[in-house]
DNA sequence: TTGTAGGCGTTATCAG
DNA sequence: CTGATAACGCCTACAA
């Protein structure tokens, strides 16, 4: 006597569709998954009947059968260097192109606490891939402690060879550059000890000069802040050195400032070499040389493998990224 | 004759849990959701199997069953400028907090099809809330018309008083702190005319000037780019201004890059005032002197608002985060 | 090429 | 305070 058959509005489902389109459940699905066996003709009725309904697919109800979530965490750092920022969003787009789902967490990658708990957080959301931007050693650390049995690539990091700008090559051309320039006595400013990176681009400034017979080693240590370059112009100034290596574009920046306040101009009295080439370098004073880094592509690598894993990894093992030098008005002729 | 009992290791479920518990399932479940109603003692011997059994939850199970994915949703600008940025990250810190996943998706905020595609992708993974970047017009105009039905909290834009910085406010300070040294032909470098915080600050260089009975206008809009703060140098130098109020610190940076190319020296010939306060900013030659916006907390209410939902939403309505001013180096008097 | 039956791990509902 | 039972929406068998 009443229209209550529709008791509640519940979300439409495979079987709404099935129903609309003449067919079973299982057959929607097959459609939904692609799968080959499905004659075009009830494909087609089936996918009408879809958008008739404003089907949704419940991702949830997927992840229980399957086991899968299709989704990718990235551990990334909160310190928010430009690189990583940029890895972030190419690692989001390449997922999304492979229908993945990105979940994030921030960490401080000096502090394993911070870093156990935003793998443990990841992990409970049963992503299939991690993508672990691991640029302190400690990150490593217990990245290996955990072994959390999810597929897990490294990034901006110095173990894995395949997903990495080569950083002693990148240093390689920086100290090459300023040595071209005629520069004997060259100084590295260099990230922290304990950062992967830093340690790899101080060990290519060793190999630089240690190839050309140069002799003089200055290192000093920053935290890869303007800040840190700004302090560090006293020791550079001290040591005599007419050439500085600085680990990033940031603290180059910083150096430069510390050095012209202190009545020392760049490129004139010392000359300054950065890395990263962040979007600013250009337009320092003087334009910075440096090293740039290719991230889209490192990310777009580190999604690949994570994706494609089990599929063409016969693929010849793919070599580091190459790093390259971005010349500028901040390397001139020692005096 | 064999052991073979012990089929297949399936991962460890409530069911097993309350099997060595010696409860139903249905009281792990209240444990596991903090229902108040257990027993303390019932609730520790749970407990205890849980982590005997190194126990799990699986998140697809449970989104299944209640429809809320507990994951929260962030369309993020790819610009990735410093402030977006850091809202990230502090979103991210406080989503985890409250229990909450963060899936990320980014987009190009000028381009409609873009955010549309990032929405969707947002939407298909059934978020509970969602975070959005709009800076852009556009943005939230793509916004309004897929009325997604999904809690929703826009960052960087004009339009929602609580969850954004004054830029209006901001905008006056920096041109205030210029008036204030003495000038009277006061620039501005604007964002690009579409960008509502752009907007918001060209509106509030114009009161300030006028509440001061100031005549002299000039903007040039830039792209947020030092590149289009250089490109910019020319036309400021060939309006007669002696100070320029940069819509932020990058194209502040390309400005007096180009300034001083062409001669002009900042701060004795030019003052310029920027916005933002970006850690490099302090760095700059010469210091900047800019606005600082507190991202963080930005970030913090957003997040408040999602999560808090229904709860509590009793409290005042939040005013707009006030932004600083932070003097530096780079104003001067005029001649 | 298509349909049927059963299960994935958790929460909701209603009894006890 | 605790337990039984039935969804939740899809997928993997296997059968037709």
């Amino acid at each position: 006597m009443s229209e209550n058959a529709e008791a509640r509005p519940r979300a439409v489902g495979v079987r709404d569709v099935a129903a609309l389109a003449g067919v079973s459940r299982q057959t929607v699905s097959r459609v939904l998954n692609e799968h080959p066996d499905v004659a075009p003709e009830t494909r087609d009725r089936v996918v009408a009947a879809m958008d008739e309904l404003g089907y949704r697919m419940n991702n949830a109800a997927r992840a229980l059968g399957t086991r899968r979530t299709r989704t990718i965490g990235v551990l990334a750092s909160d310190a928010l260097q430009y690189g990583p920022s940029r890895s972030i969003a190419a690692i989001e787009a390449s997922a999304r192109e492979a229908g993945y789902w990105v979940s994030t967490a921030y960490a401080d990658s000096g502090d394993a606490d911070s870093v156990r708990a935003a793998i443990e957080h990841l992990r409970a959301q049963a992503v299939d891939g991690l993508v672990v931007f691991a640029p302190h050693a400690r990150t490593l650390d217990v990245l290996k402690d955990l072994d959390t049995g999810i597929p897990t690539v490294a990034l901006h990091t110095a173990d894995c060879s395949a997903h990495s700008v080569d950083q002693v090559a990148g240093a390689r051309l920086a100290v090459a550059a300023l040595a071209d320039a005629g520069h004997r006595r060259i100084a590295h400013l260099a990230g922290p000890a304990d950062w992967l990176e830093a340690e790899a681009r101080a060990s290519g400034y060793e190999a630089e000069l240690a190839a050309r017979g140069l002799g003089f080693r200055m290192t000093v240590c920053g935290d890869w802040t303007a800040r840190s370059g700004y302090e560090a112009a006293a020791e550079v100034r001290a040591s005599g050195a007419t050439a500085v290596f600085a680990g990033n574009d940031q603290m180059a920046l910083g150096l430069i400032t510390g050095l012209r306040e202190s009545g020392v101009d760049v490129p004139a009295d010392v000359s300054v070499v950065g890395f990263d080439d962040t979007p600013d370098a250009e337009y320092f004073w003087p334009p910075l040389t440096t090293v740039r880094q290719d991230f889209d592509e490192l990310a777009r690598r580190a999604v690949a493998a994570l994706v494609g894993e089990g599929e063409a990894i016969a693929s010849a093992p793919v070599a580091p990224v190459a790093p390259v030098l971005i010349t500028r008005a901040s390397v001139a002729s020692p005096r």
